[in-house]
DNA sequence: ACATATCACTCGGATTCCGATATATCGGAG
DNA sequence: CTCCGATATATCGGAATCCGAGTGATATGT
């Protein structure tokens, strides 16, 4: 019996954005807050406060993961954090529960009836 | 203080849930709470405090408002809610904003894969 | 020297979630 | 007629989450 995906669905405006900026590449905060921000062209803006109990509980349920990564030349402060398999499975099981909510939005929104006369 | 759409966005789940159930017809509580299960595929369901909590948010901002509507031959303990024309555009604009951030989910997961080792 | 940006993260108040609970009526099976 | 599950309203209160304001430090540009 594995982890089920689905115990944490549907996942916060938080949380997605965090996996949707750790999905190109590992990143740390600081630059997971950035990437956030450009993905959504500034629409979405995350402040520490957010990311960091988001970032926690991922990591808790095994979605999220500190890699031990150093490349020279960067900042030292930089602690990087990445996907785990689990995590991309989620990530991807929420994003088609997010077109199924759209394609029936837009079912509704453009007068499709399902009422039958 | 002005109605700007985008200062509710985004919107909870729960309150997105809500709208996309109003958006075909007006409806009473317990049906909106039927509706989402119904629309999400039995995946989303919604508890009376989230609902009644949410419901009096949308009114406050004046996305969803209360009619007088009573409908012979109906139970007369229901009582109706609906959108406002500033809750289609609400919806609307949170619609978009959804399908942006799926498009970049898709453009991102896409770059992964032929990502070149 | 000073301001701004990068980088980490905590804190605490406000907001939201959401099941349990309370109350009552409707409709059908027995 | 009585019982009972479904329909229907809504509140309560603890848990979870949000999120800006801080704190502290180094780097970079003017």
């Amino acid at each position: 019996m594995k982890h089920e995906p689905s115990r944490l669905a549907p996942l916060s405006a938080a949380s997605l954005h965090i996996l949707l900026a750790l999905a190109g590449d590992e990143l740390h905060g600081y630059g997971i807050m950035q990437e956030a921000a450009r993905q959504s062209a500034g629409k979405y803006k995350l402040g520490p406060g957010t990311l960091y109990d988001n970032l926690k509980k991922l990591m808790a349920a095994g979605i999220v993961e500190e890699s031990r990564r150093q490349p020279a030349g960067e900042d030292p402060r930089r602690r990087y954090y990445r996907l785990t398999g689990l995590g991309r499975r989620v990530l991807a099981e929420e994003i088609s529960r997010l077109e199924r909510v759209l394609r029936e939005a837009k079912a509704v929104l453009q007068g499709t009836r399902t009422k039958i006369a």
